[in-house]
DNA sequence: ATTTGTGAACCAATTCACAGCG
DNA sequence: CGCTGTGAATTGGTTCACAAAT
């Protein structure tokens, strides 16, 4: 690895790792920066130079192979490293990303379950063993799990973060409002549907008045 | 509105509307780009300049006016318009959005589900009309959805997407592997756990090596 | 005395354009 | 030739620093 990574070619480098096991399950295995670019709505010329953070990979004839392209990104990424996961917060969302299986698919597979509720512990079917909330640090370091999903509601998002925290979890996934607080070497990524649905929203009505930057 | 905004502060100003409810309902009525920085975890600059997107609001002395800065985010950005939306697929996931009451405080209210298996559409118990779907052009069209999220499986989403599209909408939030192709005057966001989850783990790996940029 | 608003300076990221290689 | 890899140029965004306002 030559040099510092930007963070949207990370991003862009995870998205094209999804985009290689797609493509080889159909069988293919060369592919040119031009596809991937038209396949993930990005330029060549970005995903070259994305690329060629890992180091020199194609073929100049022939375009990357996938298998070579996809070894790439596990040797310096640690692309498809496993992770034990958990989950704060079983509501409906919590649910759901509960009985998603491809976070075991994909290397990220729940381990623990918390919910602030006694009930909903007691009564929820799945493998997954579930634990009251003030249990997060506790388990979180006795099951060394490294990342952390917060579906709880946003009074609840502070401390389920802190407890996290204390857990010393390395990543967490917020679904909730709350904005959780920096921490040194804990990563947040936040998701927030109708953040999104706003931004959407907004972006239409800017590119009709063209007032949008792009 | 001055100038063209750009996109980041779009999001960033989306995440301060937020916050914004949030602090009038704690009794809060005046805040200072220091305080809202703070809370959003961004630099009271970029603060500063998102806002100067919306005109001048701040009172020098006092901070802006939560009212004020509430109503010029409405005024320009339309930040509170409603929006009929839909939800396409009814997994799990699609069914926790399907019951995920924000969206109706929020002005995006579900107003159809969408899902090729005639037997959810059938036992799934809810309010919202529920439709097959190979309806959903027509009844885009006809309910005049603007927005659309898609919770189906990879291979649906595609053709999914592109009834949307038909139908008319104006944004897709989609939770779907597959990348939708972009289409003039449709946005897209997409989201993806597992994918947040493998960039979380590869920032944390790069951090400690210190190859990572910022 | 503070805190905003903003041009200027800086830094990061994308795009360009072309050399190099099979 | 076609396609990659990469310095250089450009664009875009953030941060700085200070004038203006009260």
């Amino acid at each position: 690895m030559n040099k510092k990574i930007p963070i949207p070619s990370i991003e862009r480098l995870c998205a094209m790792y999804q985009l290689i096991e797609l493509l080889e399950k159909n069988g293919m295995e060369k592919v040119s920066s031009t596809e991937l670019g038209r396949h993930l709505g990005v330029n060549a010329n970005s995903i070259r130079k994305d690329i060629s953070y890992l180091g020199e990979i194609g073929n100049c004839r022939a375009g990357y192979s996938l298998r070579k392209l996809r070894g790439y990104l596990i040797d310096n990424l640690e692309i498809n490293r496993k992770r034990r996961s958990c989950i704060i917060g079983l509501g409906r969302l919590g649910n759901a990303i509960l009985e998603y299986d491809r976070l075991f698919q994909s290397g990220f597979g729940i381990v623990a379950g918390f919910d602030s509720n006694i009930n909903k512990i007691e009564t929820i079917q799945t493998n997954v063993p579930l634990y009251p909330a003030n249990e997060i640090s506790i388990i979180v370091k006795r099951e060394k799990i490294e990342l952390g999903m917060l579906a709880v509601p946003a009074h609840a998002a502070t401390e389920s973060a802190k407890r996290l925290v204390d857990g010393g979890i390395i990543g967490i996934v917020n679904f909730s409002l709350a904005v959780i607080q920096p921490h040194p070497g804990v990563f947040v990524r936040n998701i927030d549907l109708v953040g999104e649905l706003r931004i959407v929203s907004i972006l239409s009505m800017l590119s009709k008045e063209n007032i949008l930057q792009t």
